[in-house]
RNA sequence: GAAUCGCUAGCUCAGCUGGUAGAGCAACAGACUCUUAAUCUGUGGGUCCAGGGUUCGAUCCCCUGGCGGUUCACCA
């Protein structure tokens, strides 16, 4: 327990002892029997209906309390009800203190009640529920941030997104909407997953601890198993394992899990987050981009009830079909220039006419993604897929069927950034190797992102992998546009923040252990002499003024210390 | 990683190029039987992020550090 209490801390501690005297056990283990809910009851009254008789439970929000009645903002899970409270009707002859002395002064705002009681109408009109039984289902010790909302208007705003992210539990428990964010996502997964049932598709779990992070082009977190004595990694992309997968016989593979990659930290990028991958026997590129328009659609009406959505100052429509552009047209379009059929050294110039910075660890492939990303990607706000990347920047990926120069893949873009990436996925294992050896070669150059070789995968290309088309998805960028957040914390439940540091104070003991009677550790700990080193060669007349004062101002009513027991002090504490 | 802004009561924020702090909500005491940001009266609550410097004196000025926001760069 802290030792350091706030004074309302303090004073709900002390209510929870004097309901325990009262015989009130403030953390009940039976189950209370709620049998309605703050949404449905108000969607379900009517005036001139029988009375209905209700059993609810929740937070206390707020309370607006008139003598010998009042009323109380009730929160379960599905938003907040308004309940009247009268003294007549909740005292009882057990508990006749039931209202002016639990309800009154020893519940306060974010404990946990039941209700039973009726609906009704109050002379405002707000549908209320009428208590004739209240009983508390769980203390709170600590006092949550008030917020007040009026017509829409939130005051007082727990808004600090430090606090926020930190305490999520209490960002969910009073701040309107952070709650249907996460409602929303679990609904884009589930809508997924349907999506990918219809079709029959099998959903798998593949190793998140990996010998060898491949997949992708990232940099993996490094752990060690200790068992084995080795290195491990955290895997930065589910490709390789699905596509062994494919190889075993399956028609069609998803994982939606978690990806590690360490990198930085911002508004769109957290250490770990969620990728969707799947990976279908016997179809193309072109095929996939019809499946995933029409998975995103789907996903964006059953979300929201409609193929557009709000983002910032734009709309965004994931109606079908989404338009397709190459690569190559893209960058003519956006740069005036043609890279069709230029060589590395010609592209590092274009690049150097475009004001790029670039280096000699860039291949081709480096090179034309970044003109791409500095000139062409921000355009896209509306889904577009960008098509036929060339060859060296994308080493998992099949050649172009009609151009041995490209390879059949598409990135969608929405928004301005890539939601989507997917191949016709290679299943040459020679030409999958002598790409993994390319890739070698690039991260002897320097390129530490460049992929490593992994022998196993290629073995299980020799056994043979029908043609397959493979499509990964950022989940944390979809839920990000399905709610129209525009950052990834908003989205995360718990994102990755720096940890949180404690100061520590030195305990009673090591000052008892300088002479320090132990009534004065606490004075000397509020004058900021949280450690006994802080003492150290401090003028005893300061500390002596310091402490008498302290005494003097908060009327402890401690004998002051003589100035040479304090000048003991700030010697033995050396 | 860079620039910039911020850190003051449980929460949201004031605080005059310097004299150890204020408001609203929350809390506490009281009034009030249909209120709804309830209202009215009264009270308490602070290592002003940490450490150092300048000064008789620092929440305020300077330096260093911590944490966070925003913008930018890199990665999805």
């Amino acid at each position: 327990m802290d030792i350091q209490l706030s004074e309302q801390e303090i004073m709900r501690r002390n209510s929870l002892e004097q309901l325990r005297r009262m015989g009130i056990n403030p953390y009940p283990a039976d189950l209370y029997p709620v049998d309605a809910y703050s949404d449905e009851i108000r969607t379900h009254f009517e005036d001139a209906a029988p009375q209905r008789q209700v059993v609810i439970a929740g937070r206390i929000m707020s309370r607006r309390i008139m003598g010998k009645a009042s009323f109380i903002e009730l929160q379960d899970s599905r938003g907040r009800i308004q309940v009247y409270v009268s003294r007549d009707d909740i005292n009882t002859e057990e508990q006749p203190e039931m209202y002016n002395t639990v309800f009154k002064k020893l519940l306060d705002i974010g404990d946990f009640i039941g209700i039973e009681g009726f609906v009704f109408r109050t002379q405002t009109g707000e549908i209320s529920v009428h208590a004739q039984r209240l009983r508390l289902l769980s203390k709170s010790l600590r006092p949550l941030p008030i917020v007040k909302y009026k017509d829409g208007v939130a005051y007082d705003r727990f808004d600090d997104p430090e606090l926020r992210y930190r305490q999520r539990y209490v960002d969910l428990v009073v701040n309107d909407g952070v709650k249907q964010i996460f409602e929303k996502r679990a609904k884009v997964f589930s809508s997924l997953r349907a999506y990918f049932a219809s079709f029959g598709y099998t959903e798998v779990e593949t190793p998140t601890l990996q010998s060898i992070p491949g997949g992708a082009s990232a940099r993996p977190f490094t752990t060690h198993f200790n068992a084995l004595n080795i290195d491990m990694y955290m895997r930065i992309a589910t490709e390789l394992y699905l596509k062994r997968l494919i190889v075993g016989g399956f028609e069609g593979v998803f994982e939606i899990g978690k990806n590690f990659r360490n990198e930085g930290m911002d508004r769109t990028h957290n250490p770990e987050f969620t990728c969707m991958e799947i990976y279908v026997s016997y179809k193309d590129y072109e095929w996939m981009m019809t499946f995933t328009e029409n998975l995103l659609q789907k996903i964006c009406l059953d979300v929201n009830g409609t193929t557009e959505v709000k983002v910032g100052d734009n709309v965004i429509s994931f109606k079908a079909p989404f338009r397709r552009v190459t690569m190559l047209e893209s960058i003519k379009e956006f740069t005036g220039k043609d890279l069709t059929d230029k060589g590395e050294d010609e592209i590092r110039q274009i690049c150097q006419e475009l004001h790029l910075e670039v280096d000699e660890t860039m291949g081709k492939g480096k090179l034309i993604d970044e003109i791409f990303g500095e000139f062409c990607e921000g355009n896209y706000i509306q889904p577009t897929f960008i098509t036929d990347y060339p060859i060296e920047m994308s080493p998992l990926c099949k050649r172009h069927r009609h151009n041995p120069e490209l390879t059949e893949r598409f990135e969608l873009m929405v928004n301005g950034k890539e939601l989507c990436n997917a191949y016709s996925e290679l299943n040459d294992p020679i030409d999958q190797y002598d790409r993994f050896v390319e890739q070698m070669k690039l991260a002897d150059k320097g390129d530490d992102e460049a992929m490593l070789i992994d022998h196993d995968f290629v073995r299980a290309l020799e056994y043979g992998m029908p043609p397959t088309s493979g499509m990964g998805m950022g989940m944390d960028r979809l839920v990000m546009l399905m709610t129209g957040q525009s950052t990834i914390q908003e989205v995360l439940l718990f994102p990755q923040m720096k940890p949180e540091v404690k100061p520590q104070k030195d305990g009673v003991e090591k000052y008892t252990a300088i002479g320090v009677p132990e009534e004065w550790v606490e004075p000397l700990q509020k004058l900021g002499y949280d450690k006994v080193v802080k003492l150290q060669g401090l003028n005893p007349n300061k500390l002596f003024q310091d402490l008498c004062g302290y005494n003097k101002k908060n009327k402890l009513g401690l004998q002051n210390p003589s100035k040479e027991s304090i000048a003991s002090w700030t010697e033995q504490a050396s």
